[in-house]
DNA sequence: CGCGTTTGACCAGCGC
DNA sequence: GCGCTGGTCAAACGCG
């Protein structure tokens, strides 16, 4: 990681990421390029976040605490956890003492080993070697070293038991707050009726279907932002004020609320570009330039040209990491026609945002979205893609710096893809679900409850669940990677499909 | 001259 | 309340 002045937020403040960068984990070919000796940088995808579940392929600095105390806030922690019917042993997840106990363990085998290399491995400080040695010395020593060993012994198991206390503690510590968890779903469960009246609308509609509502919107992204924001206005404040009253005072809350949200939802693109800025069919005009801390290139502000009032702004700004790839934020929705080449992108990410908003709606106190952090990991394939969202934002960021689309470079490959990944989610999950047969235990239980729930009502909330069940149990893990991998390979091989696992039928077609 | 870019100023949100 | 930071504005500037 690149050392700047202003670099010491990002290394230290795990929350930087989540309000500056659309925190995005993958497996940053670029930082383990083919050469697996550099598999250590995967640290830098988990600086700040030690919540890193520890059947993950970390090293071991990561691995040996996991988990911090003070951050029980994070809602990415809870997930990770082992419950108490998760009893397994997870080595160095809980063992605040692993250092010292390898330290007296290894003493103390040491001593088990043999009672005469006693003397040899154990320094206990006194000068053995004298010229004196006597049958009386030595023995007067023995009996020494062997009050050490003893006090060593009695240290080891206080230490132990002290240890055991610890565990008990955190144990219990998340048990209580995944028991918080489930009734805070509860209640907001309850308050998100009307999310889930539309549901049923929609399951009328679709012949007792339920097909989640970001895939409804798919493709009718273009024709609701003509009504969700009217070219009244030119440009800048009263366009926002506008915006946010004006001819869209719904009849409930949910609504403001949700194109609130929608506004601020934010989808970003990960591409590795030499172009100062991806092709995205739309035409873009430059208001601003700004330094962000934490990162010496510049971010560069740009407006949707192509009608006027088009609410649609754009953030191009190079991964400080990595120059070579191109972080591209979209933010609101086009109110206009788009030329093909455009159509993918923007429908694409209109659906993300709305995919977020689904998701940070269904929570109104905004207490579920406080620093969620939903991360789909993909594992180190070259071509996979990786999927991240923070409902917090919210934003969903679309990682294609390792997906075989992004090379050639745009216009198609880019956007198509991009529309490949969003309607990926679903499939994945779904797949996964179906490939996973080992789900055991309350814990799991859980999860898969809470996946099934979330295919209900987002699918924020299906990779809410699925990031549970991916840290809690590696058998889930290992199903998504089949399952991408499958995708991702039915995908290469028929580029124009962009089905998704309820059997709808993407608009990336029209990419091509 | 029109359009787009640059850049300093301003404002709002957020954390301390 | 204050300072920091991100986002936006708008005047100045450059280019065709």
């Amino acid at each position: 990681m690149a050392k700047t002045s202003g670099l010491s937020n990002i290394d230290f403040d795990p929350n930087y990421f989540l309000i500056h960068n659309p925190p995005v984990l993958n497996s940053f070919p670029e930082y383990t390029p083919k050469d697996t000796n550099k598999n250590n940088n995967n640290k830098t995808m988990f600086s700040g976040t030690t919540t890193t579940p520890a059947n993950m392929s970390l090293p071991s600095t990561v691995d040996r605490f996991p988990v911090k105390f003070d951050c029980f806030s994070d809602q990415t922690l809870p997930s990770f956890l082992p419950s108490d019917d998760d009893k397994r042993r997870v080595v160095g997840e809980l063992d605040f003492f692993a250092e010292k106990n390898d330290k007296l363990v290894d003493v103390a085998d040491s001593m088990h080993t043999s009672d005469a290399g006693l003397e040899l491995n154990v320094n206990i400080g006194l000068n053995l070697l004298t010229a004196n040695t006597s049958t009386d010395q030595s023995t007067m020593e023995d009996k020494k070293a062997n009050n050490e060993v003893a006090v060593l012994r009695a240290k080891l198991i206080q230490m132990n038991a002290e240890n055991e206390r610890l565990k008990e503690m955190l144990i219990q510590a998340t048990e209580n707050y995944n028991t918080m968890k489930i009734h805070l779903c509860s209640l907001m469960m309850k308050n998100g009726g009307k999310a889930k009246e539309e549901d049923e609308e929609n399951k009328k509609r679709n012949g007792g279907i339920i097909v989640p509502r970001q895939f409804i919107d798919l493709g009718l992204a273009v024709a609701a932002d003509a009504h969700e924001s009217s070219p009244s206005s030119p440009e800048g404040k009263s366009q926002r004020e506008d915006s946010s009253g004006g001819d869209n005072k719904g009849p409930g809350f949910d609504v403001d609320q949700s194109e609130a949200a929608m506004r601020k939802a934010r989808v970003s693109v990960r591409a590795r570009s030499d172009a100062p800025m991806i092709t995205d069919g739309c035409q873009w005009r430059k208001y601003g330039q700004k330094m962000a801390k934490g990162n010496p290139c510049p971010r560069a502000y740009y407006r949707c040209t192509m009608a006027t009032g088009c609410p649609v702004r754009k953030q191009v700004q190079r991964c400080a990491e990595d120059r070579t790839i191109l972080i591209t934020t979209y933010e609101g929705n086009h109110n206009h026609p788009l030329p093909p080449s455009a159509m993918s992108m923007a429908s694409t990410t209109s659906s993300a945002a709305r995919m977020l908003v689904s998701g940070s709606t269904s929570s109104p106190d905004g207490l579920m979205n406080s620093n969620l952090l939903t991360t789909t990991l993909l594992p180190c394939s070259s071509t996979m893609a990786t999927i991240s969202a923070s409902t917090r934002f919210p934003s969903v960021t679309l990682d294609l710096t390792q997906s075989s689309f992004s090379s050639p470079p745009p216009p198609y490959n880019v956007a198509n893809s991009v529309a490949f990944t969003a309607a990926l989610v679903p499939q994945v999950f779904g797949q996964a679900l179906d490939n996973q047969s080992k789900f055991s235990g309350i814990q799991m239980s859980k999860a898969l409850d809470r996946l099934q729930q979330g295919e209900q009502n987002s699918i924020a909330d299906t990779v809410n669940a699925a990031t549970a069940a991916i840290a809690t149990d590696p058998s889930f893990a290992a199903a998504l990677a089949a399952a991408i991998t499958s995708i991702i390979e039915s995908s290469q091989s028929h580029p124009n499909n962009g089905h998704n696992s309820n059997g709808n039928v993407t608009n990336t077609s029209n990419a091509v």
